[in-house]
DNA sequence: AGCTCTTCCTGAAAGC
DNA sequence: TGCTTTCAGGAAGAGC
């Protein structure tokens, strides 16, 4: 499932062929994944794109419009992207089983194409989505800003005293908080778990019970795993590929992940699986110890105290 | 308000 | 063997 890593891993195959490219048409399939498929067909055709960037999980197009739109009528005209606003953005998430790949137009489409940008050079930007579980949205520039701001800080540029602040101040379990998009973004099951695993922290902590000790370990190998999934061009588990087709090998590299009752590498304890926050999550019960099991009120007691 | 649970979807794998 | 059931998971929205 792309993540962080492999989002990042696209974003960069795809920068280096699509801009300066405009769109000629919009092909699709299903659409019951896309906010506005009607918009999308109408507003993208004719437009150059400018740039390829990344929100998080979300890929984003650049795009200003070359020549006005084919269907400025009345009624389009009405709707605030297709009214002739020069600059949009094309968000794509790829959700569990999303691609994004750029193929000649005389390539064999695969099955479950559920959106195709036919490309002035022969070309296609296809996306491609078994379970449908990613998004496609056009948003105007000036709402560009607001989307970005409901989504957290990006886990390779936040300073250990805001993670700390984001964090350490919060009630949820370590999972749940790594997975939350408001609170970090793009961060997903694989690299929390191994995150976690090597900041030896057990999933099911909750944040605001965490030593400063912890939190600067776990803001640390966030970054380092992150920064080294990257580096082997991301995780390949179930369909993963980048923007030219290529899976990427930090797979192999997983300490925990999809790993249960394999011995810990550091420890040689078996890896568990427990469901924390709807989640698998893999972890050495050995060297990351589960909290204590406590009553409500003495975890209250405890947090107080903790907080001094 | 803040947190957790449920739901969407398909194909692989387990179960019978 | 072959059909049926179960499960995985990102994130929106419902529920507590």
């Amino acid at each position: 499932m792309p993540e962080l890593p492999e989002v990042e891993t696209i974003v960069r195959g795809l920068r280096r062929l699509l801009p300066g490219r405009s769109i000629l048409d919009v092909r699709l399939g299903k659409t019951d994944f896309i906010d506005d498929p009607v918009q999308l067909g109408e507003s993208l055709p004719g437009c150059r794109i400018e740039s390829v960037t990344r929100h998080g999980k979300f890929i984003a197009f650049e795009l200003v419009r070359s020549v006005p739109a084919a269907s400025a009528d009345a009624k389009t005209a009405a709707s605030d992207v297709a009214s002739g606003e020069a600059r949009i953005h094309l968000l794509v998430h790829l959700g569990m089983t999303g691609q994004l790949t750029v193929r000649l137009a005389a390539d064999s489409t695969p099955p479950h194409t559920h959106a195709t940008f036919v490309l002035d050079d022969g070309r296609e930007l296809r996306y491609t989505d078994i379970r449908r579980f990613g998004r496609i949205l056009v948003l105007a520039d000036s709402q560009v800003g607001e989307f970005r701001d409901r989504l957290g800080a990006d886990p390779l540029e936040i300073s250990e005293a805001e993670f700390a602040r984001r964090i350490g101040t919060r009630h949820a379990r370590i999972k749940a908080l790594l997975l939350d998009q408001r609170t970090l973004r793009g961060m997903g099951n694989i690299y929390a778990d191994e995150s976690l695993w090597r900041a030896r922290i057990h999933p099911a902590r909750q944040g605001d019970l965490l030593t400063r000790r912890q939190l600067r370990a776990l803001h640390r190998q966030v970054r380092s795993v992150l920064q080294t999934a990257i580096r082997l061009r991301g995780s390949s588990v179930s369909d993963y590929v980048d923007a030219e087709g290529i899976p990427g090998r930090f797979q192999l590299r997983h300490r925990v992940y999809q790993r249960e009752g394999e011995p810990c590498t550091r420890c040689a304890a078996k890896i568990r699986r427990i469901i924390v926050a709807g989640r698998s999550s893999y972890f050495c019960p050995r060297c990351q110890p589960p909290p204590r099991e406590r009553k409500r009120a003495h975890q209250s007691v405890d947090a107080i105290k903790r907080r001094g």
